[in-house]
RNA sequence: GGGGUUAUAGCUCAGUUGGCUAGAGCGCACGAUUCACAUUCGUGAGGCCGUAAGUUCAAGUCUUACUAGCCCCACCA
């Protein structure tokens, strides 16, 4: 016997796994129809958490499915190099040896983090392959690999020569602890408790004030101006005059402006550009100069004044209210709460900064996708997630893809001492010489969403390749100055020489599975960049899961101490139980408890499994080899027909529930069909008889249906059967047999005897019991099977019967017991006449209604009336039973 | 402020275009048993499907309002 009388998870995955990586399994098998699945890059030096347990198990049973299914499959996996994320978990390295980033050049910085990169990176691949996860490793790609880069500044270049990309004075979200700027996005905005000041503004003349009202009083060093709304009566006569700023003495305008509201606070707003994003539009529009207070590093600059200069915001803010004391501060200050933006890293208060930053023009990237969205050119799972997607889109302010962190993709422009920028892809010189000018690199480097938005055609080699996009061209770099249409020219520069990859054919990707909460930064980027760089949807289907949250619906932290690890599941229930289990109880966009007992019902399923198939080979014996093709070895037994009905059911709606994407359902469908119809009912039927061929062939059906749901334990079976010398992972389904409908629908009623013998017996005091049957071909053929599903003690015919009638059953059967034993059970059976009575009237009244009869499609009513009848018989004989009871 | 989403058994969740008796896993109760499996087998008890109204022959499912929760977006000094 080869299989062990457990299945011992740890010990055959990994054996499992290194069969499917030695065969390459999980390569592209070059026939059939490509279907693709792109996987979101797992940091490259990080651990996998549940989530990526999810990902990875979705994206796998879509994957196998598809394999199994005869598609030529990929599945490209990726490493992350994580910019912003890494980079603070490396600064706090760097802390913790006693030094900092500013010690080094940006190039000792890039190399230090690659290195450290290195060295941590393939925990989280040895990870995926405990996972099961059959992607093709040879095709994973690094976001910071040669590939990336040069199609990153292909697409940087067209962007800039299109004026897609531009270089503006704006403000920014700027974080003075991790000291760079980040996109809008990744601004945690938090409600807090705040107060709110009134400050009097004395008017230059000499003569009155004007009240402001501020929540940062230390910013008002940095006024530029004073705004009221134009429609405000009360502070009409003011308007074009100037007042003294307290405590620099400088002349500021009061203003009016759209943006003020007359009802909030005083009505006065000061103004200050450099350090407030609505102000800084209010100056944009009045030509209000900029005062930066606040510096990069936090603290207050000179321009601020020499007795604040240096001091941090908090202690500027003090010493404000402070020195205001005197008599300029007005009023008591009042409580207020209003939405403060933290670094969703570090969790510092995030400081509206004017920088000179890469800006993405937005508008024409956003029109276009939300017209291939609006065309439904992808599908969303959940659908509602396409319109909020929409909604989005037509928000979307320009993108700030500039960061001041040296781990990622340097930007490729350089800038002449004349201030001139050009596009250069040679960012490892510092300096660079073009037609004698000297132009210096810009230091900063690109949000990663920019470059892993372009994910999907980067990965499929998509722009090596397709003939559409290759126009030759010879503008290998381009500058501000010819930004004519160059742009197609460039896409195609380099491709001319190289054979068309062998990818391509997988874009547009089939499915993009990712967390709902990338929604916004990462699949939006994809579908803009997409479009913009191909032409083309990069997927047809976006399918989002939402977080696994802990046992009791709480989201999982580290500081909660409630966070799980999926690696230890696998150890103690297996990489199988834990995909059952994570991908059961789940649907798509939803936020949803992990729960252990799906883990758990996952590892039993493995063991029945395993147990099915340990039955299989020694009733078949070690050496069974099937003796006529699969396909013409029929079924012969009732149960047999009835399976092999079961099982091509089953396949249509697990194929059904795949293309939908319901996976729980899948599963779960998964786990009924082996449980119940195989193993309770088929096995157990073919105790009492079975074909050897057509028992093989329902294994070997029950190990693909599985198999995308639980790899290991499949194929580790499979490698085990004595009758099979292929790879499970690379099969295609077969055909089963032809099955007799009359043959499978008796089979069912045998079922329901089974089921009414079992529920009477279990009420019955137990010991031997006998059943009796007058005229019943179904009984008489089958009696030693149902003798052995009910475990009674006998089965016979007889002419005049005696005992109990078992009316529920449909069937002329008694089961022999005495009038005692009877007598007993006799408030079983009328509590079983109350609730068929109760049924009657309810069919009864639902029949008398005319509006149903008429309106209710004939079909309904025609059951209704068979139930109703059939109902009525089985009263009846209850009654003349109960009647025989003395 | 705007948007989304959820409410079904003790717990975690299914329930697709309305269709009659609302399902699963785990848990619980009762019973069984040792030759596929105690990670087992058989049986059962648990549900005014959040509240109120409406549409319909028929509502867990559709509509409206309400209540409670969760999530996302947003610059309110």
């Amino acid at each position: 016997m080869k299989f062990a009388k457990t299945y011992e998870p740890n010990e055959y995955e990994p054996v499992a796994y290194a069969l499917w990586e030695g065969e390459e399994s999980f390569e592209p098998s070059g026939k059939g129809e490509p279907y693709s699945i792109v996987m979101p890059p797992p940091n490259a030096n990080g651990n996998l958490h549940i989530g990526h347990g999810l990902v990875t198990a979705l994206e796998d049973i879509l994957t196998r499915h598809h394999r199994l299914a005869g598609r030529d499959t990929i599945w490209i996996p990726g490493a992350d190099h994580a910019g912003f994320e890494t980079w603070v978990v490396y600064e706090r390295e760097l802390e913790k040896a006693g030094t900092s980033r500013f010690n080094f050049s940006r190039e000792e910085l890039y190399a230090q983090v690659w290195d450290f990169v290195h060295a941590k990176r393939g925990d989280m691949e040895l990870q995926l392959r405990a996972l099961g996860a059959s992607c093709s490793w040879s095709d994973l790609v690094f976001t910071l690999d040669e590939k990336v880069i040069k199609t990153v500044y292909k697409t940087f270049q067209k962007m800039w020569s299109d004026g897609l990309i531009y270089r503006g004075e704006k403000i920014v979200n700027y974080c003075t602890t991790h000291q760079t700027s980040f996109a809008d996005i990744e601004v945690d905005h938090k409600d807090e408790k705040g107060r709110l000041w009134d400050i009097a503004y004395p008017l230059s003349s000499g003569e009155g004030e004007i009240i402001v009202s501020t929540t940062r009083p230390e910013t008002m060093l940095g006024d530029t101006a004073v705004a009221v709304h134009p429609k405000d009566k009360r502070y009409k006569h003011l308007v074009g005059k100037t007042v003294k700023l307290p405590l620099t003495n400088r002349e500021i305008p009061i203003i009016t402006d759209e943006y003020v509201d007359m009802e909030f606070g005083t009505g006065a707003v000061k103004i200050t550009p450099a350090h407030d994003p609505n102000d800084f539009e209010v100056g944009e529009r009045h030509n209000l100069p900029l005062i930066q207070v606040i510096g990069l590093d936090g603290k207050m600059t000179r321009e601020a004044g020499e007795s604040y200069a240096g001091l941090s915001v908090l202690e500027a803010r003090e010493k404000v209210l402070k020195d205001l004391e005197s008599g300029a501060l007005s009023r008591e200050d009042k409580e207020l709460i209003h939405s403060v933006g933290h670094c969703y890293k570090c969790g510092s208060i995030i400081e509206p900064m004017v920088m000179d930053q890469w800006f993405v023009n937005v508008k024409p990237l956003a029109k276009r996708a939300i017209e291939a969205l609006e065309n439904g050119e992808i599908k969303f799972t959940p659908a509602s997630k396409g319109s909020v997607l929409i909604r989005y889109l037509e928000n979307l302010k320009d993108w700030n893809i500039s960061r001041q962190i040296p781990w990622g993709i340097p930007i490729p422009m350089f800038k002449s001492e004349a201030g001139e920028w050009i596009f250069d892809d040679r960012v490892e010189q510092e300096t660079i010489e073009v037609n004698g000018v000297t132009y210096t690199r810009d230091n900063d480097t690109l949000d990663t969403w920019f470059s892993s938005g372009q994910w999907p055609f980067i990965t499929t080699d998509y722009l090596d390749s397709d003939p559409n996009l290759d126009k030759a061209g010879d503008a290998r770099r381009g500058s501000p100055q010819n930004r004519s249409s160059q742009s197609e020219a460039i896409l195609g520069a380099d491709r001319a020489a190289g054979p068309a990859s062998s990818l391509s054919r997988f874009y547009p990707l089939d499915v993009m599975e990712t967390a709902a909460d990338i929604l916004f930064p990462w699949v939006s980027r994809m579908i803009m960049l997409g479009l913009y760089c191909t032409d083309q949807v990069p997927f047809k289907h976006v399918y989002l899961h939402g977080l696994v949250l802990d046992a009791h619906g709480q989201k999982m932290s580290k500081s909660k101490g409630n966070v799980i690890n999926p690696m230890e599941i696998i150890a103690e229930y297996g990489s199988d139980a834990f995909r059952l289990g994570i991908v059961s109880s789940r649907s798509a966009g939803q936020n949803q408890a992990f729960s252990l007992s799906k883990v758990i019902a996952g590892r039993n399923l493995c063991n029945k499994l395993w147990n099915i198939a340990r039955f299989v080979q020694s009733t078949l014996g070690d050496d069974f080899k099937p003796t006529k093709s699969k396909v013409d070895d029929g079924p012969i037994s009732l149960a047999e027909n009835w399976l092999v009905g079961r099982l091509a059911a089953s396949k249509r709606k697990i194929d059904a529930d795949i293309t939908h994407y319901r996976f729980a359902e899948a599963a779960e469908e998964v786990y009924r069909v082996v449980w119940n119809d195989v193993a309770d009912w088929y096995i157990e039927a073919s105790k009492m008889g079975n074909s050897p061929d057509l028992m093989a062939t329902v294994l070997e059906f029950c190990l693909k249906l599985i198999h995308p749901f639980a790899p290991f334990v499949s194929e580790t079976i499979w490698q085990n059967l004595s009758w099979t010398d292929s790879v499970l992972c690379t099969e295609t389904w077969q055909q089963l047999p032809a099955y007799n409908k009359e043959k499978a629908a008796e089979f069912e009623q045998l079922q329901q005897l089974v089921s009414e013998l079992r529920l009477t017996l279990n009420e019955l005091p137990s010991g031997k019991k006998k059943l009796l049957y007058k005229d019943d071909n179904l009984i008489e053929n089958n009696r030693e099977l149902v003798k052995f599903l009910t475990r009674l003690s006998e089965i016979e015919q007889v002419s005049k019967p005696q005992g109990l009638h078992l009316a529920t059953t449909g069937r002329e059967v008694w089961l022999d017991i005495d009038q005692k034993t009877i007598k007993t059970y006799k408030a079983d059976l009328e509590a079983r006449l109350k609730t068929i009575q109760n049924e009657v009237s309810a069919l009864k009244a639902r029949l008398a209604n005319e509006s149903y009869t008429q309106k209710a499609p004939a079909r309904l009513v025609q059951e209704s009336k068979d139930s109703l009848t059939e109902k009525e018989q089985i009263a009846s004989k209850l009654i003349n039973e109960l009647s025989n009871i003395t």
